[in-house]
DNA sequence: TCCAATCAGGTTGTCTGACAAGTCGAAAGC
DNA sequence: GCTTTCGACTTGTCAGACAACCTGATTGGA
């Protein structure tokens, strides 16, 4: 019922984000297909009960999404591939145990692939770069303080010697969803332990064989780097990944 | 009516569009650093030339892009790191030829590890479906008719039998945006030779080496589908990628 | 002097009404 | 029967107004 939605919308924080929920809802849950005409805005806007301009808004969201195409004077339309992917990690308390499982292992298999790469392409102006950030860690590690964000530098600069913008672009994506977990295993459950220094170890090995320009040795170190990473926040990814790969 | 034919090809440009790509460029260049309080609505609206509504429109997209945030009654700000759930691969028509290439390699390193991966965890309702999908292309093949929908459905197979959702869904997307691309290599300039056999050859290749749970193998022979793929529109994948990875 | 409450100006969020630009189907004319 | 024209409809844009909210300065008292 379109009357108990317009309840709840009414006077809540952002009209437009909640119009744009709901719309996206309709979709996810099937009742607006792809290639399905959207109702009108002013439909929309008298359904909701918000003006026509908070409807545009939550289109415009749409759109920029991927999610929906609109014609002038034809109407808008749900899009049959969405533009770009949008990966609900989660939403809420947090992500499942398996999910996150899945999460790392889709990193860890772009990642190695990643360090391989760069391993190939890095030119020295990667390297010093790397350096930097490895050092800026270091420096981290050293006075106690909050080192997550020269690890997201240090990777991101890993993927910028493959010279690949797409594969920078990727890694980019999958870090910003890491960072949470990412500082987690910074400032969470090892403070008293070594865990940020291990991390530094396989970050170093990973580098040297990068800056050596060795991929087969950057593909296990990036493997070991992840698997490392995954088991500080508790979950075993060689559970079934010999390491017959490397 | 010429003029007006040639309207109708020229997509006409959105005022928000426009204005869009002109904050993300200023945003890109530098001039507006993370943390930075945009202009005004009304001071944008009035530099663009356009009114507050299409701003707002330009601002709403870049706020579901994570690029910038907004706060009623204090303004707009560039945000520190964008957290956009988006990966957006091009807004627009498509690809330059010289993105193919990078798109093709990160294509290769993600399924080279979706097949290794799928390898070690398919299980024999994985293997009928990709078994499936592979007569279908023969079927396809042996007709001359159009097979690469079955192809797409053999390589979301393979990814589904990774038993892993985050890379099925990444492979899902990687997919539809390459459907032109591969329906090139299927109908496209190797009408008369061999071109579709070939694949058909890599495809079989691959089957069986999930099939008989070889990750090893399975990785090889992803990588050269991958390689041959590019190869058939023209892209040479192999120019620094030599095959010490399997 | 220092601190807290208050106030004023500015900014985003929303509403309303209007017109321009474009689409689409049906009626009108040949 | 076919093409053209027209009109209703839809999205895109504009303008002005008010509400909700933030921020910094002022003001008042301790």
């Amino acid at each position: 019922m379109g009357i108990n939605e317009l309840k709840k919308i009414v006077r809540a924080p952002r009209l437009s984000e909640e119009v744009s929920a709901a719309l996206e809802a309709r979709i996810a849950r099937g009742e607006l297909a792809p290639g399905d005409q959207l109702p009108t805005e002013k439909v929309l806007a008298e359904t909701f009960g918000v003006s026509r301009a908070v409807v545009r808004e939550a289109v415009a969201r749409l759109k920029a999404d991927g999610r929906i195409e609109t014609r002038q004077g034809a109407g808008a339309f749900v899009a049959q591939a969405p533009k770009s992917l949008n990966f609900r990690f989660w939403q809420g308390e947090g992500p499942a145990l398996v999910e996150l499982r899945d999460i790392f292992e889709l990193r860890s298999m772009i990642e190695t692939a990643v360090a391989e790469l760069a391993a190939r392409r890095r030119i020295p102006e990667d390297v010093s770069a790397m350096q930097k950030h490895l050092d800026a860690m270091d420096l981290a590690l050293a006075d106690g303080s909050d080192g997550s964000e020269a690890d997201d530098d240090f990777h991101l600069a890993i993927a910028s010697a493959t010279h690949n913008t797409y594969a920078y672009r990727l890694v980019e994506f999958l870090g910003r969803h890491f960072s949470d977990s990412r500082r987690l295993a910074w400032a969470g459950p090892g403070r008293d332990g070594a865990l940020p220094e291990e991390a530094q170890a396989e970050h170093r090995a990973l580098f040297e064989a990068i800056a050596a320009g060795n991929p087969a040795r950057a593909r296990r170190c990036a493997q070991q780097h992840l698997r490392g990473a995954a088991s500080r926040v508790g979950i075993d990814l060689a559970a079934d990944l010999t390491d017959d790969a490397g």
